[in-house]
DNA sequence: ACAAATATAGACCAATCTGTCTATTTGTGA
DNA sequence: TCACAAATAGACAGATTGGTCTATATTTGT
């Protein structure tokens, strides 16, 4: 798999679970197997490899959330599929996505508040691609692009919030009451 | 004031500004012009001031949202005056909440994902609270308990929802779509 | 088989981390 | 004024931080 990908893949468990700032450098490396110069090899810095992880997560979460999105029909059906994907995930359901400690972006973004911050905006990023994502199918379902906007913007706000929900407070059907009040505004 | 709430008010400062694991101890004694042996004679352990840094911030921001919703009358206007109290949280017009940088729950629970941490655990009873404040306005809406309850978790998603997408995107309007949101679900 | 690239272990660096200890000073209440 | 409580500065501890360096070993492509 190449040493580079063994040392993100355990960052980003690692990164995940506890934080950035919780782990170290040293401890990555014991858990990858990989020799410290090995990482300053592929990698100018911490935040070097911070930045490859998040795009890592980018790519696991977003082809992840489109295939789920791709196997039903464009537009309402689609958007509910959302949620259930959602909630396979908050109940660990999707191990590729590892256990569930909440959104990787939204974490991550409160250690790197700055939003000039690469970090920073590499989550930023992550969060319009499904942004753009759920417009697609909301605009199948709203003729004006306002109107897809405002449909787009609920729904994300009710992903957000139920990710938050499940995350913080351990509700774990948080994901099935955001689809139960997406279903009655689509 | 007495060093222990300086203490408190200082690490509270830079813990929601940069994340608890990026401040050390010292920081915060320099910071706040207290020695570091009273730190430890008010606190046996940095975690168990992060614990009080955690109760200052749900005082402060539930006292204030409390306020700022009683100042509206039970039931829609309230519930519609949180998503403008957010927004004025958002755009940086609340000076005693800080420097708008998502919220401090949030953010800390993303550092402290065990949900059996005591800390995890007190930003979970901040969110219920505020859980029970919504309810109480949404049972002045809807007659059985059930609709109160779907009501509230719909409210609190959308103000989630807001708060993850001013923070992570920079999208300072978040609020404000969340509001028009709401008042078509009330 | 040979050369070049890549990975290895591990010493080393200066800085920082949380936390303890001592010895001195300041503030307060009777 | 005296005694006690509380705060101070700062040395100190042992561990850990991100990062550099060297010298050896292992792959890899030709």
């Amino acid at each position: 798999m190449g040493r580079r990908q063994d040392l993100v893949n355990t960052a980003l468990r690692l990164f995940y679970e506890h934080g950035v700032h919780a782990i170290g450098i040293n401890q990555v490396l014991q858990e990858a197997g990989v020799a410290k110069q090995t990482l300053y090899n592929h990698f100018e810095s911490k935040d070097s490899l911070v930045e490859a992880v998040v795009e890592q997560r980018d790519n696991l979460f977003f082809s992840w959330l489109e295939d789920r999105m791709n196997s039903r029909a464009a537009g309402k059906e689609a958007l509910l599929e959302m949620f259930d994907a959602v909630n396979d995930w908050i109940n660990n359901r999707v191990p590729s996505l590892h256990r569930f400690y909440g959104c990787f972006f939204i974490n991550t973004c409160g250690e790197y508040s700055d939003p000039d911050h690469p970090v920073h905006k590499l989550c930023a990023a992550h969060k319009t691609r499904v942004f753009q994502l759920l417009k697609r199918h909301a605009s199948e379902l709203r003729d004006s692009e306002t109107g897809a906007e405002e449909l787009a913007n609920a729904i994300f706000f009710l992903k957000e919030g139920a990710i938050v929900k499940a995350h913080v407070v351990g509700d774990m059907n948080a994901a099935v009451k955001g689809r139960a009040i997406a279903e009655s505004m689509i």
